[in-house]
DNA sequence: ATCATGCTTAGCCATGCGGCTAAGTAATGC
DNA sequence: GCATTACTTAGCCGCATGGCTAAGCATGAT
């Protein structure tokens, strides 16, 4: 387990946005070129570039450049670093679970504010 | 699948940052204290609550107050959220990646800026 | 009653983020 | 060559985030 792990702060950090989210989703239709992903946001282009600049630095997109065309794509392996660290706290606080049982959890609300 | 997801959001920012994290995993050894919690951290005690109210707010704590102590636990099933969210999207990806196959991620970095 | 403990609230500050416009550059089309 | 297209870069703006100090409040100990 790394100490400070910016890799994984930086994709969830890209994964919490639901703009970027929603280009995920658009380009696991298929590639696609930057125009074609800005127009379903209703944001302008430098925006857009942003949130591509964001995912292509968590790793989560990949991206070329053809003639004065750039195609973004996915890439699916990126995600595992997400996947294995959620996986690993949820074995961990599964496996933990009997012992603090219903402690705080027992109400879901017992004390708010 | 929802337009918005704040919930996925809230998630996904919360786990973004390397302290919230660590703090996580503290509460997977065992339910403690808010001053046990921010001892380790090197933080002042104002900034540590703040972290645990995005915890909280998130869905991926539970905390309650007896008298002058509060003690916080974990909410193993919140995180099935983002799995979930994350086991979807690779599945997607993963079928739809033989149609990209080599087209940028041939070379995993073919044009960076 | 008084004091110490442990959390809480309020408010300040610097930085970063998500949005924009405006202007720049590079490739294509005529 | 010149206009158009498609990104790209630069820079501004307002708000949120993450850190702090200082002061408050409730509980437990003496």
């Amino acid at each position: 387990m790394a100490k400070h792990d910016p890799d994984l702060s930086r994709l969830f950090h890209a994964l919490a946005d639901p703009t970027r989210r929603a280009i995920l989703s658009r380009l696991a239709e298929g590639s696609a070129r930057v125009g074609d992903l800005a127009a379903p946001t209703g944001l302008r282009l430098p925006t857009v570039m942003k949130h591509l600049s964001v995912l292509e630095e968590a790793g989560l997109i990949a991206s070329a450049k053809d003639g004065r065309v750039r195609t973004c794509a996915l890439r699916p392996e990126s995600i595992d670093a997400a996947r294995g660290w959620l996986d690993a706290q949820r074995a961990i606080w599964e496996a933990r679970l009997d012992r603090l049982e219903a402690f705080v959890t027992e109400d879901t609300g017992k004390d708010e504010t």
